[in-house]
RNA sequence: GGCCUGGUAGUUCAGUUGGUUAGAACGCCGCCCUGUCACGGCGGAGGUCGUGGGUUCGAGUCCCAUCCAGGUCGCCA
């Protein structure tokens, strides 16, 4: 094995070189291309790949080092750039060579489990298990650097409009609310534990108490739930906190980040303001809180003329106060047939409807699935309020609206997908304002905070909020990219007076109020600027500028399904003694498992 | 915890109604080749068919259980 001793690199690979220069690189064996009397190895760093050339007119140990050379193998090589003989126009570096005159072997390498090569079928599974062979394929290499791009602009940005980064504790105070918690048991105190953050909401909210003003910190969160392709155990928040503002203040800043974000690191501009819609809104259009508005596909209300038809799944739903709502797929007739439909109706099924009706418009007879309920004239207006034509299909759902909404929502993003509907390469934000404050739990009948307690109400609907919790609105918003929720955030409770009755509101006892949140409260009685923030979810961002289907291909390290990581294999067992210095007694299932 | 999909050389896959020695491509190893760049030519090695049971004269194939991975519902204030 070689060392570096008296070479110095000059150049990544991917640097456009002239002919003429000397230059020393390093980087990993891409291919190895032996021709006999001459050698090319293609040479790969982070940047980029470049072509090495040797041959044995010169040296003889020279070629034969090159000749013993296989892909991952680490090499620094120096030589002269010369322009090739015969050209690659693929590859930006393709109209050069370094001719070598000194190679260094520095590392060498075994035969890798899966070809390192930009376009991979290989299973994920055996690359998470390998992850560092993985992270030197191109894409996830220029993904995460889209990511470091993203959170550079993110720091600078805030930085020149006054935040100051301020990091708080990664263990804290277990809150049972919400998401479950990560915890960390205590060796000082058996029996008790700490908690790994959520999110830092407490902790920012008393700087601002502090008087700190503006806060940002780019914050890694936990929550022991099970994963999704847009949700990892733990992540980053792009975490903010201002005092003295309003939601307006908010947005606007935010959206001078992302301006800013799109200007410098994914060379586009963006259209702002960005679209404001109030939940309600969104509820009734989309049938989602994060609708994507890639495309169309809105909801349409056909309660009225459902109400004139005796079909009894239209009755029973409307006598409940239910609703009857359809989505019309535009020139889906030929892709969605009976075949399909039956498909779609089973995936609604699947998510809590109990079924799904349709009229599928075929040539010049209408196919309904309830045509036997209807009276003359009946289909025709209802395809008019539904706006269907020859060739579309209308997809109807008849149910309380608690369903019927969420359902017609992930059909049209069903839909949106299977009908190729969604244009590549746009960039479609919207934030979604006013969230209701409560939520009703439809078994108990009990009102929950939708939002966690801190959250303040709006204006207008404090009288409401002993009477009327149903006309209850909350100073929150969410941003939503392409039908992914991106940061959530909202103004704050100051006063404390409010603060209490939120609690009552919420069904707490003075006893629960203390122990879980007294020093928050009582931090509050100190003087509390108005103040509120947000978290942009740094990973879903990059994922979704990246263009990636997972967060996995923009988290270095990820976590798989079951929150376990292939590589290292964590969580692993540990000993007994470790456990007997937590004073945590063997679980017998994990003895067994062993 | 529920539902759906998948697991066969190092990798990606094929494998007929259950029937001879489980195939291909890429990769790997050896030899040849002075302009390759998806290099080429010749030759070669490489398999506990995820695991454990069962049915059968006979199982990659059928049945049961289980493990692993992915998606999704529940869950994620």
């Amino acid at each position: 094995m070689d060392n570096m001793q008296g070479l110095k690199r000059t150049h990544y690979c991917g640097e456009v070189l002239e002919a003429g220069q000397t230059v020393t690189v390093g980087g990993f064996c891409d291919t190895v291309r032996n021709k006999g009397g001459i050698i090319f190895i293609v040479l790969r760093d982070r940047t980029g790949v470049v072509q090495l050339t040797f041959d044995d007119t010169t040296d003889k140990v020279l070629f034969e080092k090159a000749a013993s050379c296989h892909s991952e193998y680490v090499v620094m090589a120096k030589g002269e750039v010369r322009e090739r003989e015969s050209k690659n126009d693929k590859i930006p570096t393709g109209h050069v060579e370094i001719y070598v005159t000194d190679l260094r072997i520095l590392a060498k390498s075994k035969t890798p489990p899966f070809e390192i090569t930009a376009e991979t079928k290989v299973n994920e599974e055996l690359r998470l298990k390998y992850r560092y062979l993985d992270l030197r394929r191109a894409p996830l290499q220029q993904n995460l650097i889209l990511r470091h791009r993203i959170a550079q602009c993110a720091r600078e940005y805030f930085y020149a409009n006054g935040f100051l980064e301020i990091e708080t504790p990664m263990m804290m105070k277990s809150t049972p609310e919400g998401a479950r918690d990560y915890l960390v048991p205590s060796r000082v105190h058996h029996g008790e534990f700490y908690a790994l953050p959520q999110s830092p909401q407490i902790y920012k909210q008393l700087l601002m108490v502090s008087g700190y003003d503006r806060y940002i910190q780019l914050a890694r969160c936990f929550r022991d739930e099970d994963l999704r392709a847009d949700r990892q155990p733990e992540f980053t928040q792009i975490d903010l906190e201002m005092s003295f503002v309003d939601v307006d203040d908010i947005l606007d800043l935010t959206e001078g980040f992302l301006i800013t974000l799109f200007e410098k690191v994914m060379g586009k501009s963006l259209k702002t303001p960005l679209p404001r819609l109030t939940y309600t809104e969104a509820m009734n259009r989309f049938g989602s809180d994060k609708p994507d508005l890639r495309f169309g596909m809105e909801l349409c209300d056909l309660s009225e003329i459902a109400a004139q038809i005796p079909f009894p799944v239209f009755e029973n739903a409307l006598s409940v106060g239910g609703t009857v709502r359809c989505i019309t797929a535009k020139n889906a007739a030929s892709k969605l047939t009976r075949k399909e439909i039956d498909k779609l109706t089973e995936m609604v099924r699947g998510i809590g409807a109990k079924g799904l009706a349709f009229v599928r418009w075929v040539e010049d007879a209408p196919a309904c699935s309830f045509g036997k309920f209807l009276q003359a004239g009946q289909l025709e207006t209802l395809l008019e309020t539904a706006g269907a034509q020859k060739g579309d299909v209308v997809l109807i759902v008849a149910d309380k609206t608690s369903v019927t909404l969420p359902v017609l929502g992930a059909l049209r993003n069903h839909l949106g997908k299977a009908l190729d509907l969604i244009p590549a390469g746009e960039f479609n934000f919207l934030w979604i304002t006013q969230f209701p404050f409560f939520e009703k739990n439809e078994d108990t009948g009990e009102w929950m905070a939708m939002h966690h307690p801190f959250t303040m109400p709006m204006d207008e609907c404090l009288p409401y909020l002993d009477s009327a919790p149903e006309k209850v609105f909350a100073k929150a918003y969410d941003l939503v990219l392409n039908g992914t929720e991106l940061c959530s955030g909202s103004i704050r409770i100051t006063d404390y007076e409010l603060q209490q009755k939120m609690f009552e509101a919420l069904g707490l006892s003075a006893e629960e109020i203390e122990a879980k949140f007294g020093f928050l409260v009582q931090a509050y009685q100190y003087g509390a600027p108005p103040h509120g923030g947000l978290g942009i979810g740094l990973d879903r961002l990059a994922m979704v500028l990246a263009e990636a289907d997972s967060l996995r291909d923009v988290v270095a390290f990820p976590k798989v399904q079951n929150a376990r990581e292939l590589m290292s294999g964590c969580p692993s067992p540990v000993d007994r003694e470790s456990l007997d210095i937590l004073g945590i007694a063997a679980v017998e299932a994990a003895k067994e498992a062993q």
